[in-house]
DNA sequence: TAAAAAAAAGGGTTATTACCCCTTTTTGAA
DNA sequence: TTCAAAAAGGGGTAATAACCCTTTTTTTTA
């Protein structure tokens, strides 16, 4: 019995194509292709045909792979997530990885390390290249022995951040330029992997920075 | 005995014209003025010449009106400010007097006027236009009988504001307009009387709307 | 004491936010 | 059934935020 496969990706050329090379493999087959993670979730609930393995896009519209992978993995732990990107950054593989993908694949990928892919997360639980095994390492000495370590003045933006003052405001009662306090923005933005401050109010509360 | 008066403003003129003005107050005189809430602040903890009341401006480089307030209300709690401001709005307001400010004069009040508000708020403790107290009165009805209550979506929208979702993203989760989003943004924040995102997150932690 | 790390700040760009205005449609109650 | 909210959304704009990259000065430490 061959392993399920299904392709989800906004770009129907590539998912075709794709789904043609799975096609090509002796251990899988394409049960079904989708457009958007959206429409994956609702496939899988109204249809029930459970894949063993999701080729998953992280860039879609409606709903995107992360959020997907981490539905996914709540609903149905047993469906494998393959995650295959063109980005390459390290926030958004860390989320794919975070939210339960398997493996993190580029692009493009050749044909032989896609098969090799899907066998061993079938088989071994995961597959991660070197770049991505590089991101973990990295991610891991962030989280545990290295832990996240801020200096003083970051902490003290940190507190200032968590209130209603703007930047300009936050340099003038640091007695610094905006463009300095942006700068610790940017440090602790980058320690934390966040987007916004809005991150960064709920990483300071969540770890007792500031108490509201 | 005098009671004693400290103006702070950035604008020279208008301090000058001030003092001007109280030192013909058969019951107040002068004591020092300044330019920004830092060197009022500065000068109370050098001199120690302590004033009877503050005539404070509201929009200050360096230290405005506010946090001066706060800071002085809360190491000399005997001192009265009374708010000085060209800004008539309720937030502005709001945030004066919850700063410990016992009255609310408009920059273009009469010189009878003044002179009955300093009396007033060095005899009753406060004194209050009808304009500031109708903000007082409404405010009231917010934070007592009437409750700040938030509709459904308001509700949702709120969650989702706690993230680092941008609106944009938040419209797509919600499957509305950005412009609907923003509109239920803009309802909480009056609402609230907020400025930004940042203010809602530590409100919505807070009131265990959100938990992070 | 030379090299490295941290702190401060400037320049520039684009996206997002916050804040107005105002219109249409839907819905609910009087 | 009509009147009034509520809900959804459009347009425009200025300020702010986020994201680059570079430079100078100070501090640390190897």
């Amino acid at each position: 019995m061959k392993y399920s496969v299904v392709v989800v990706d906004d770009h129907n050329l590539l998912s075709q194509a794709i789904g043609g090379l799975v096609e090509g493999f002796e251990e899988f087959s394409v049960l079904y292709t989708c457009k958007n993670g959206q429409e994956l979730l609702d496939k899988i609930n109204d249809t029930k045909k459970i894949p063993d393995i999701v080729l998953m896009d992280v860039n879609m519209p409606i709903l995107n792979g992360i959020e997907t992978t981490q539905q996914l993995y709540k609903d149905y732990p047993d469906i494998k997530v393959l995650a295959l990107s063109i980005e390459e950054d390290e926030k958004t593989i860390l989320k794919m990885l975070r939210a339960g993908a398997k493996g993190y694949l580029m692009k493009d990928v050749k044909k032989s390390e896609l098969e090799k892919a899907l066998l061993e997360v079938m088989e071994k639980g995961f597959y991660h290249t070197n770049t991505v095994t590089k991101v973990l390492v990295d991610s891991l000495s962030d989280s545990e022995e290295n832990k996240i370590v801020f200096k003083e003045r970051e902490m003290i933006f940190i507190k200032y951040a968590c209130t209603e003052m703007t930047y300009r405001e936050i340099a003038e009662k640091m007695f610094l330029s905006t463009k300095t306090v942006e700068g610790y923005r940017d440090a602790v933005f980058e320690k934390l992997k966040l987007r916004n401050r809005t991150g960064l109010v709920i990483y300071a509360i969540k770890n007792k920075i500031f108490i509201p």
